[in-house]
DNA sequence: TACAAATATATGTATATACATTTAATGTAT
DNA sequence: ATACATTAAATGTATATACATATATTTGTA
């Protein structure tokens, strides 16, 4: 069940992708798409690291601080965090390290299962996401580009892709 | 001009997102849609790697030599494959040692400005990719889940949200 | 010409990541 | 109960990456 069409041998600069894909020669829109959605995200992701450098935190800390928050205050393990992480990294250990040292978050040993640990989010983990919320809601109509139907549009396509 | 929206703490499994995301209260379409951007790329980006892995490259790697390629046999400088890389990466010199190293391209100084190094792929390089090629032809249907105006609509959405 | 600014590439260094292995706790079959 | 497999988390290690800086060359300008 692998997907391997990556065609990435058209000339694309980062800031000039929107003007070059008129012109390139692309095999197939499918392709076209694949390139598409890895420059996209990789745009994405830029961004966001760039912003969350002020905070001091890395993308993959700050998923994992969120995927937190989204507990509620259950407790959640270290093996339960990566499986909701965005990139699958098998270094959910290390990162929670991390954020421990940066009073982030605690980790709790489960008393039923000793081989668990359970992490929690602290007061200052959710002041600190509080706080990016704020800077974030100024920003957020710059994702105003594309309208709600075609995010709808968008999140039924790339579905449909992986399923 | 930053994207900041990035709603992550709705728990999302790997395997299971196009379940999941159906079930989940996601502020607004467009967050989910960043988010699902980021999550289809970083699965295309596993696919790819495993499969690259048997070939012992790196995407990047890959990504380097397909650029090589469609320059169909004209030079191009370390400068210029770096602006059209996926991942904007400032490593463009050390990646193509690695290359260098395997034999799968060679650096050429350039004589009308000493500081250029052209990079052109070895015959090595392109059989390279060729045997990448028939290998990948195979599973091209895999991709055959979405169809090609969908994809047409997808790769127009997807621009007009960078652009 | 001389000399500062700009450019192309390479390198130093700290951190992050992938992948394999280790450690500890639990489950299971005999 | 004992032995073996399984699971959760942590760690070792090689490689990759980001970011800053260095080096060499070229360009612009007084």
């Amino acid at each position: 069940m692998y997907i391997h069409i990556f065609v990435f041998e058209i000339l694309l600069t980062q800031m000039e992708l929107e003007k070059e894909i008129q012109q390139t020669n692309f095999k197939s829109q499918k392709h076209k798409a694949v390139l598409n959605i890895l420059f996209t995200a990789s745009w994405l992701g830029c961004q966001q690291q760039r912003f969350l450098k002020e905070h001091d935190i890395s993308p993959q800390q700050y998923n994992v601080l969120r995927i937190l928050r989204g507990q509620k205050g259950n407790p959640i393990t270290v093996n339960g965090i990566q499986e909701r992480m965005i990139d699958r990294s098998s270094n959910a250990s290390r990162l929670i390290d991390k954020l421990k040292e940066k009073k982030l978050t605690e980790r709790v040993i489960c008393e039923n299962d000793r081989r668990q640990v359970d992490i929690v989010i602290t007061k200052l983990g959710l002041e600190l996401l509080k706080e990016i919320d704020i800077e974030m809601e100024d920003e957020e109509n710059t994702f105003g580009k594309i309208t709600i139907k075609e995010a709808e549009e968008l999140n039924r396509i790339l579905d449909k892709l992986r399923g």
